[in-house]
DNA sequence: GAGCACTGC
C-alpha cells in the first residue's frame, strides 16, 4: 500500500491561512530569465541551499546513502552535483543525476555547464535516448532514469559511477522504482566485493520521507529550505456535482474581482473537455459588461502542436487576463510564470490496469492529496497566490495520500524482462520499494514471457533464453522485440522495423475532426485490406518516396514531427539488429510474410470471428469488437491479431492485422491447440 | 460507428 505522505492536516489551511508548498520541479520549457548582469557565482551564492553548503558537504562525504528533501527553488538539482564535484566527492568515477524527463535532463545539464563556465559535453554532459552529449572528461552526467536503467543491463554494478543521484524520486516512475532496487543492489555488491563504494542520493520534493529512508537502510534525511510563496487555499462549502460548471463559475468570479494581470490556471482532465470549456469561456467573455476587461483563453495538453503549446508563455496584452485550461501536463512538465490563481477540479484522467484481464482502462478519477498540493503550488512560484479547490475540505481529507506508483498499475512484462536481463533471477523476490499487486508477476507476466519464448523455467528458477536476451536489447515491449527477431526467418526485417517504429510513437495520422471527409478521401489510397499495420507501412513507404516532404505530410494528413521520430526510432532499432547480426532483408511486394511476423509477436492478442458475426478474444474468451477507426471495420476477417484492447463503451480491438489461423498455430502450437479447437467447437 | 492523461528506452 502506498504510504500517506506526511502533510500537515488540511484543517490548518482554511481560507486566509497561508501554507508553504514543499514541491519542486525544474522550470522546463520556461524561457529562462536573462540575468546576465549578475555573474553566475553570485547567483549561486544567493540560492537558499548555499547556506547549507558546507554542512551538506560534510554529511554527503560520510554517508553512503542520503535522502534529500528540498523545497521549491532550493536549487538542489543544480547545486548538489557541483558541491560534490567541488569537494572532490566521487572523483574516482562519474556523478549520475537522473531525471524522469528528457527536457529536464538536457536543460539542467545546460544550466550547470553554464554555471561551471564549461562547454556542454565536457565536464558537464547529458545522455538521453538518441543523444549522448558526453566525453571522457564528463564528470557530472545528467540523464533520464530510463537511460541509466539501459546502461545497467551492460553494467549491473554501475561501475562507471561513484555517485548516483535519483532526482524527482517522489514521482515514482516505473524506471525510478526499478532503479531504486538496482542501485541498492549495486551498492551492496560493490561493498561486498571491496570495490569503489557507490554513493546514493535520493532527492524528493514531497514529504514521503519514511518510505525512501526505510528503503535505503534508514538513511538520514536532509531537509533544504526553499523559496516558496504563501498560497491561500479555498474549498467549496458543498460538494459539486458538475465540476465543469463549477470551474466556469470560478473563472468568471475571479475575472470580475481580480486585477487583469493575475493569470488563472485551471486543471482539467482532457482535450475534449478543455476545448469545450474554452469555447464556452470565449462566448461568455464576449458578452460581459465593459467594466470586466477582456480575457484570452488558452488550452494546453500534450497532443497540441508545439507552436500552440508555446502560446501559454506569451504574456497577455495589457489589461487582458490569461486563462489557461490544462491537463496535468502543467503539474510537472510545463511551468508557466505569472500564475496567481489555480483552479483545481480535483479530477484527473489516468490509466488503470487490471492484472487479471491484462486490460488497461483510461478513466477519469480523483487526484491524490500529493497531486492536489502539486497543483496548488503552481500558484506560488513568483509571488503569493490562491488555489480554489472545487471540492469540500472533507472530500480533500478523503483523497488518497499519494498517487499509486506507476509500477503498481502497469503491465509488468517489460519490467520483468528487464530485471532478468539485469541478472536478477529471483524476480518474485526483487526488492521493490512498493511491491506490484500480488499474483501478477507470478501468473500473467511469466506466462506472457514464456509464450514468447523469452524465458526458461526450471523448478522455481526463471532465466532468460538466448532469444529473451536478444529481446531485452531492444527498447521495446517484448512482443514487438519478438516480432523483429522472427523477421529474418521470413526475410522481411526492413518492413517489420518500419511497422514496429510506427507503433512506437504517438500516431502519425493527423485527424482534424472538421475535415473528416477530406481525411478519409486522402487516406483511401494507403488503405490495405490486410489491416492497419499494412496501411501504416504504405504511408511510410509513400513518405519515403517523397523524401519526407513536409508539404506531402500536410496534404496527406500525416503528422510530420512524429514521422521524423519514427525515422529516428527505426535507425536505432536497425542498429541493434546489426549488432545482433540479424540479416536485414526486404520482402517488397510479399506482405504476407510481414503479417506472419506480427502473428508471432501478437498471438496473445488474437481474435476469432464467430458465426453470429461478433469476435471473441482467444486469450480470455471475452467478446470484443473492431474499433471504428480500423481499416478493417467494414470487413469481417476470420482471424486477426491486434495491438491493444480499449475498454470504453465496448471492448474494442485497435490496430488490427489479418492473419491465417495456421500462422497462429505455428507461432505457439501448444497454446493454440486447445484455443482454436475450443473456439471451433 | 468512436474519440485518447502523462512519461520513457
Amino acid at each position: 500500500m502506498p504510504q500517506e505522505p506526511d502533510f500537515p492536516p488540511a484543517k490548518r489551511f482554511r481560507p486566509g491561512s497561508p501554507f508553504f508548498r514543499l514541491s519542486k520541479k525544474p522550470g522546463m520549457l520556461l524561457p529562462r530569465k536573462g540575468n546576465a548582469a549578475v555573474p553566475t557565482d553570485v547567483q549561486r551564492r544567493r540560492l537558499p541551499i548555499y547556506q547549507a553548503r558546507s554542512q551538506l558537504i560534510v554529511q554527503l562525504r560520510q554517508l553512503h546513502s542520503a535522502v534529500l528533501i528540498g523545497e521549491t527553488g532550493s536549487g538542489k538539482t543544480t547545486q548538489i552535483p557541483q558541491y560534490l564535484y567541488e569537494a572532490g566527492i566521487g572523483r574516482q568515477g562519474m556523478v549520475a543525476i537522473t531525471q524522469p524527463r528528457r527536457v529536464a535532463a538536457i536543460s539542467l545539464a545546460g544550466r550547470v555547464a553554464e554555471e561551471r563556465n564549461s562547454p556542454l559535453g565536457k565536464l558537464v554532459g547529458y545522455t538521453v535516448r538518441f543523444e549522448d552529449v558526453t566525453s571522457p572528461d564528463t564528470k557530472l552526467k545528467f540523464m533520464t532514469d530510463g537511460m541509466l536503467l539501459r546502461e545497467a543491463i551492460g553494467d549491473p554494478l554501475l561501475l562507471r559511477y561513484a555517485v548516483v543521484v535519483l532526482d524527482e524520486a517522489h514521482e515514482r516512475t516505473v524506471h525510478t522504482d526499478v532503479l531504486f532496487g538496482v542501485v541498492k543492489a549495486a551498492q551492496r555488491r560493490r561493498s561486498e566485493q571491496n570495490r569503489l563504494p557507490l554513493k546514493v542520493i535520493v532527492m524528493s520534493a514531497t514529504m514521503d520521507v519514511d518510505l525512501f529512508s526505510q528503503y535505503f537502510n534508514k538513511s538520514p534525511v536532509l531537509y533544504l529550505e526553499g523559496r516558496q510563496h504563501p498560497i491561500q487555499v479555498f474549498y467549496t462549502k458543498q460538494p459539486q456535482s458538475d465540476y465543469l460548471q463549477a470551474a466556469l463559475v470560478s473563472i468568471f468570479q475571479i475575472h470580475q474581482e481580480a486585477p487583469p494581470s493575475h493569470d488563472i490556471l485551471v486543471f482539467m482532465t482532457g482535450q475534449e473537455e478543455i476545448e469545450a470549456l474554452a469555447r464556452t469561456c470565449r462566448d461568455i467573455a464576449k458578452h460581459l459588461p465593459e467594466t470586466c476587461g477582456p480575457m484570452t483563453v488558452i488550452p494546453l495538453y500534450a497532443s497540441l502542436p508545439p507552436v500552440q503549446q508555446l502560446r501559454v508563455f506569451q504574456p497577455a496584452p495589457k489589461g487582458c487576463r490569461k486563462v489557461i485550461l490544462s491537463t496535468n501536463i502543467a503539474e510537472t512538465s510545463i511551468t508557466i510564470s505569472g500564475i496567481k490563481f489555480v483552479i483545481d477540479t480535483g479530477m484527473v484522467k489516468a490509466k488503470r490496469y487490471n492484472p487479471d484481464s491484462g486490460l488497461e482502462v483510461l478513466a477519469v478519477q480523483r487526484v491524490s492529496k500529493a497531486q492536489a498540493w502539486q497543483r496548488a503550488g503552481r500558484a506560488g512560484r513568483e509571488d503569493s497566490g490562491s488555489c480554489y479547490r472545487l471540492y469540500t475540505e472533507e472530500e480533500f481529507d478523503n483523497l488518497t495520500g499519494m498517487t499509486v506508483p506507476e509500477i503498481q498499475r502497469c503491465n509488468l512484462t517489460s519490467v520483468v524482462l528487464q530485471l532478468l536481463a539485469l541478472g536478477i533471477s529471483d524476480v518474485l523476490n526483487f526488492d521493490f520499494m512498493s511491491k506490484p499487486p500480488p499474483g501478477e508477476e507470478r501468473s500473467f507476466i511469466p506466462s506472457q514471457l514464456d509464450l514468447l519464448g523469452a524465458v526458461d523455467r526450471k523448478d522455481d528458477q526463471v532465466s532468460l533464453t538466448p532469444l529473451g536476451k536478444k529481446m531485452a536489447s531492444f527498447p521495446l515491449e517484448p512482443r514487438f522485440a519478438k516480432t523483429i527477431l522472427v523477421s529474418p526467418d521470413f526475410s522481411c526485417t526492413e518492413e517489420v522495423l518500419t511497422i514496429v517504429s510506427l507503433l512506437s510513437v504517438d500516431t502519425v495520422l493527423y485527424n482534424p475532426p472538421a475535415r473528416r471527409e477530406e481525411v478519409l478521401a486522402m487516406r483511401k489510397k494507403f488503405m490495405s485490406s490486410e489491416g492497419d499495420h499494412m496501411t501504416l507501412l504504405n504511408i511510410y513507404r509513400a513518405f519515403k518516396k517523397v523524401s519526407g516532404s513536409k508539404e506531402w505530410c500536410r496534404e496527406n494528413f500525416v503528422n510530420s514531427r512524429n514521422m521524423g521520430l519514427v525515422t529516428e526510432v527505426r535507425a536505432q532499432l536497425r542498429d541493434i539488429c546489426i549488432k545482433l547480426d540479424l540479416k536485414l532483408e526486404s520482402s517488397l511486394a510479399d506482405l504476407a510474410n510481414v503479417r506472419r511476423c506480427l502473428a508471432h509477436g501478437l498471438f496473445v492478442n488474437a481474435a476469432e470471428l464467430q458465426p453470429d458475426g461478433s469476435y471473441v478474444a482467444l486469450h480470455t474468451h471475452q467478446p470484443v469488437s473492431i474499433h471504428p477507426s480500423s481499416v478493417l471495420f467494414q470487413a469481417k476477417p476470420a482471424y486477426v491479431v491486434f495491438n491493444e484492447l480499449l475498454h470504453t463503451s465496448r471492448c474494442y480491438m485497435r490496430d488490427l492485422c489479418l492473419v491465417d489461423p495456421e500462422w497462429l498455430q505455428d507461432a505457439a502450437p501448444e497454446y493454440f491447440r486447445r484455443k482454436l479447437r475450443a473456439a471451433k467447437s
